[in-house]
Parts: structure tokens; C-alpha cells; sequence
DNA sequence: GCCAACGTTGGC
DNA sequence: GCCAACGTTGGC
């Protein structure tokens, strides 16, 4: 939390919840955001790198949120989802018939992460991956680094907005 | 389907 | 601790 102060109101302030962004991303084929439109909120689970799970546990906070991004098919932002949940354990890692599980977890260190999120929107029109390459303003963007594998990363707040604000209103 | 770029694993 | 081998990701 943050403690933001108004112009013109004196003394006064209010506590706000200070919104990270991220972008998470997924295959269309195996969870689209018409899924997550559909189920309206799931566990985002089967995140099985360490950075990524770093992020997850250190950053995510309820009400943050993420650029919802499709990889390999059509590449690009499909919309938005909200962080819904605290950092909680994956189970699906301990679930022996999970396609993510892994044997290295345990009820006592259950090593991966996950936080539920909860769908916002879809956008009208997708960005894509090659719009957002050849926007300057984008420039610097972890999701359009040489070689960015990560599945979770953070967003800037100003790249988050010139994404929602200019390229999709 | 190809392949570059990564992350992880395991032998030493 | 090094590093080759291997598996995966993800753009094209």
C-alpha cells in the first residue's frame, strides 16, 4: 500500500492499493482469454520457472494487473486479467497426473507458486507482437527483449497504459 | 517444421 | 564449480 496525497484537500490523504503490472502470458490453444472470460477466475498454475515463480511470490499483489498475452499462435495482448489472490502454493505441482508436475515438491516445500486471477476484459482488438515491436513508446519492454521466455514479467506502469489508453481506445 | 535462445540436469 | 547434453519456449 501507498499513501497518496490529493491537491487541493488540505491535510487529507487516502490509502490506495498501489497497482504493479504484469504481463502473463499463455498459449491460446491451451488457455485462451476466451477461457478466462468463460471461468471468470482460476488459479494461473503450471509456472515452473524460478524467476517467473519469483515474481509471483515477491511481487503479485491483489488487484495488479496483467497484460494478458498469447505466445506462438498470433502472438500479442488478447486483454486484461487482475491478480486475485495472494501467492499461494501450486498444487498441481505435488498432483502426480499433472502434465507440470514435479516430483522436487512437497506439501512442506512446495517450491511453485501461483496466484488466481480473475478476467477484466477482453480487448476489442488484439495487439500484436508486431505492432508492439514497432512502437517506439513500447520500446524496452521485457515481453520484446531478444531471447524473454519468462511466462510472468513486470510491466511498467507507463507501458501499461500506452498499451490500454492509445493503442486499444 | 525449423532453429535460436534459454534453463535445467548431471557427470566429472 | 564447470560445462555438455538435453528439453522447452516461442518467433518465424
Amino acid at each position: 500500500m501507498a499513501v497518496f496525497s490529493y491537491p487541493g484537500q488540505g491535510k487529507s490523504s487516502a490509502i490506495v492499493p498501489f497497482v504493479n503490472y504484469w504481463l502473463i502470458k499463455t498459449e491460446a490453444a491451451m488457455y485462451s482469454i476466451d477461457d478466462l472470460a468463460r471461468d471468470k477466475r482460476v488459479p494461473w498454475t503450471g509456472i515452473r520457472n524460478y524467476q517467473a515463480r519469483n515474481f509471483i511470490r515477491d511481487g503479485m499483489k491483489v488487484g495488479d494487473l496483467c497484460l494478458f498475452y498469447h505466445s506462438v499462435a498470433e502472438p500479442g495482448i488478447y486483454g486484461i486479467a487482475k491478480v486475485a489472490s495472494k501467492p499461494h502454493a501450486d498444487l498441481t505441482a505435488q498432483d502426480k497426473k499433472d502434465e507440470h508436475y514435479d516430483p522436487k515438491s512437497t506439501k512442506e516445500n512446495p517450491i511453485w507458486m501461483c496466484v488466481d486471477v480473475q478476467f477484466v476484459k477482453k480487448f476489442k482488438r488484439p495487439v500484436s507482437l508486431v505492432e508492439l515491436k514497432a512502437e517506439r513508446e513500447l520500446g524496452g519492454m521485457l515481453v520484446l527483449a531478444k531471447g524473454s521466455r519468462l511466462s510472468v514479467m513486470p510491466v511498467s506502469e507507463r507501458h501499461f497504459k500506452y498499451i490500454v489508453e492509445k493503442l486499444v481506445s
